[in-house]
DNA sequence: CGGCATCGAGTCCGAAACGGTATTGGACCG
DNA sequence: CGGTCCAATACCGTTTCGGACTCGATGCCG
């Protein structure tokens, strides 16, 4: 897992749509895809439902979404800190 | 920046020493010194002091450590949520 | 003081991961 | 059905990553 993978899942979560993410993360849609389905074989849940046209959340989806936010809003705040650390 | 840079300097951090912390890794010294590295380029900010034969934490190495050890004990606590969740 | 061991940094190379283009498969709409 | 929209797959080039080897520097000990 990376943290890239979670702010790629956490837009695509926002959108309900891979290609409009991969539009907002400026990379093209089929890495996307890919780096979701990585990130649902390594949590052994799937993240989303496929219905031939589009996404939609699953459960897990919305509560893994929360807590992915989450953790990237602490690694900004952060990184933040480290911008203004008193050298 | 990655979880695995945030990994590496946690051990790093813990052991105060490259060599031992690239064998708890499973990784070789070189790898794991340029990941650091890298890390202190994105951070704006020193991690350790270089002295020759060894290392030593900054303070802001002590602050960053403790933060990075936070945020990987969250994104543990939701991979182990992901494995008993009800399917 | 000199030889030696230790430790991190630098160099180079092969392997794995990543992103992009092109295409396929499947579902909804007219 | 024909067209379109959307995600998944196949394939390829580039980049990134880790490992083996070496270098430079610093303590240690005879």
């Amino acid at each position: 897992m990376s943290l890239q993978q979670l702010q790629y899942f956490v837009v695509v979560a926002e959108e309900q749509h891979v290609t409009r993410a991969a539009a907002r993360l400026h990379v093209t849609q089929p890495p996307l895809s890919r780096q979701i389905q990585a990130l649902e074989d390594e949590l052994g849940q799937p993240l989303f439902e496929r219905r031939g046209r589009g996404i939609v959340l699953t459960a897990f989806g919305r509560y893994f979404a929360a807590e992915a936010a989450a953790i990237l809003a602490h690694v900004d705040t952060v990184v933040a800190a480290s911008k203004r650390w008193p050298s």
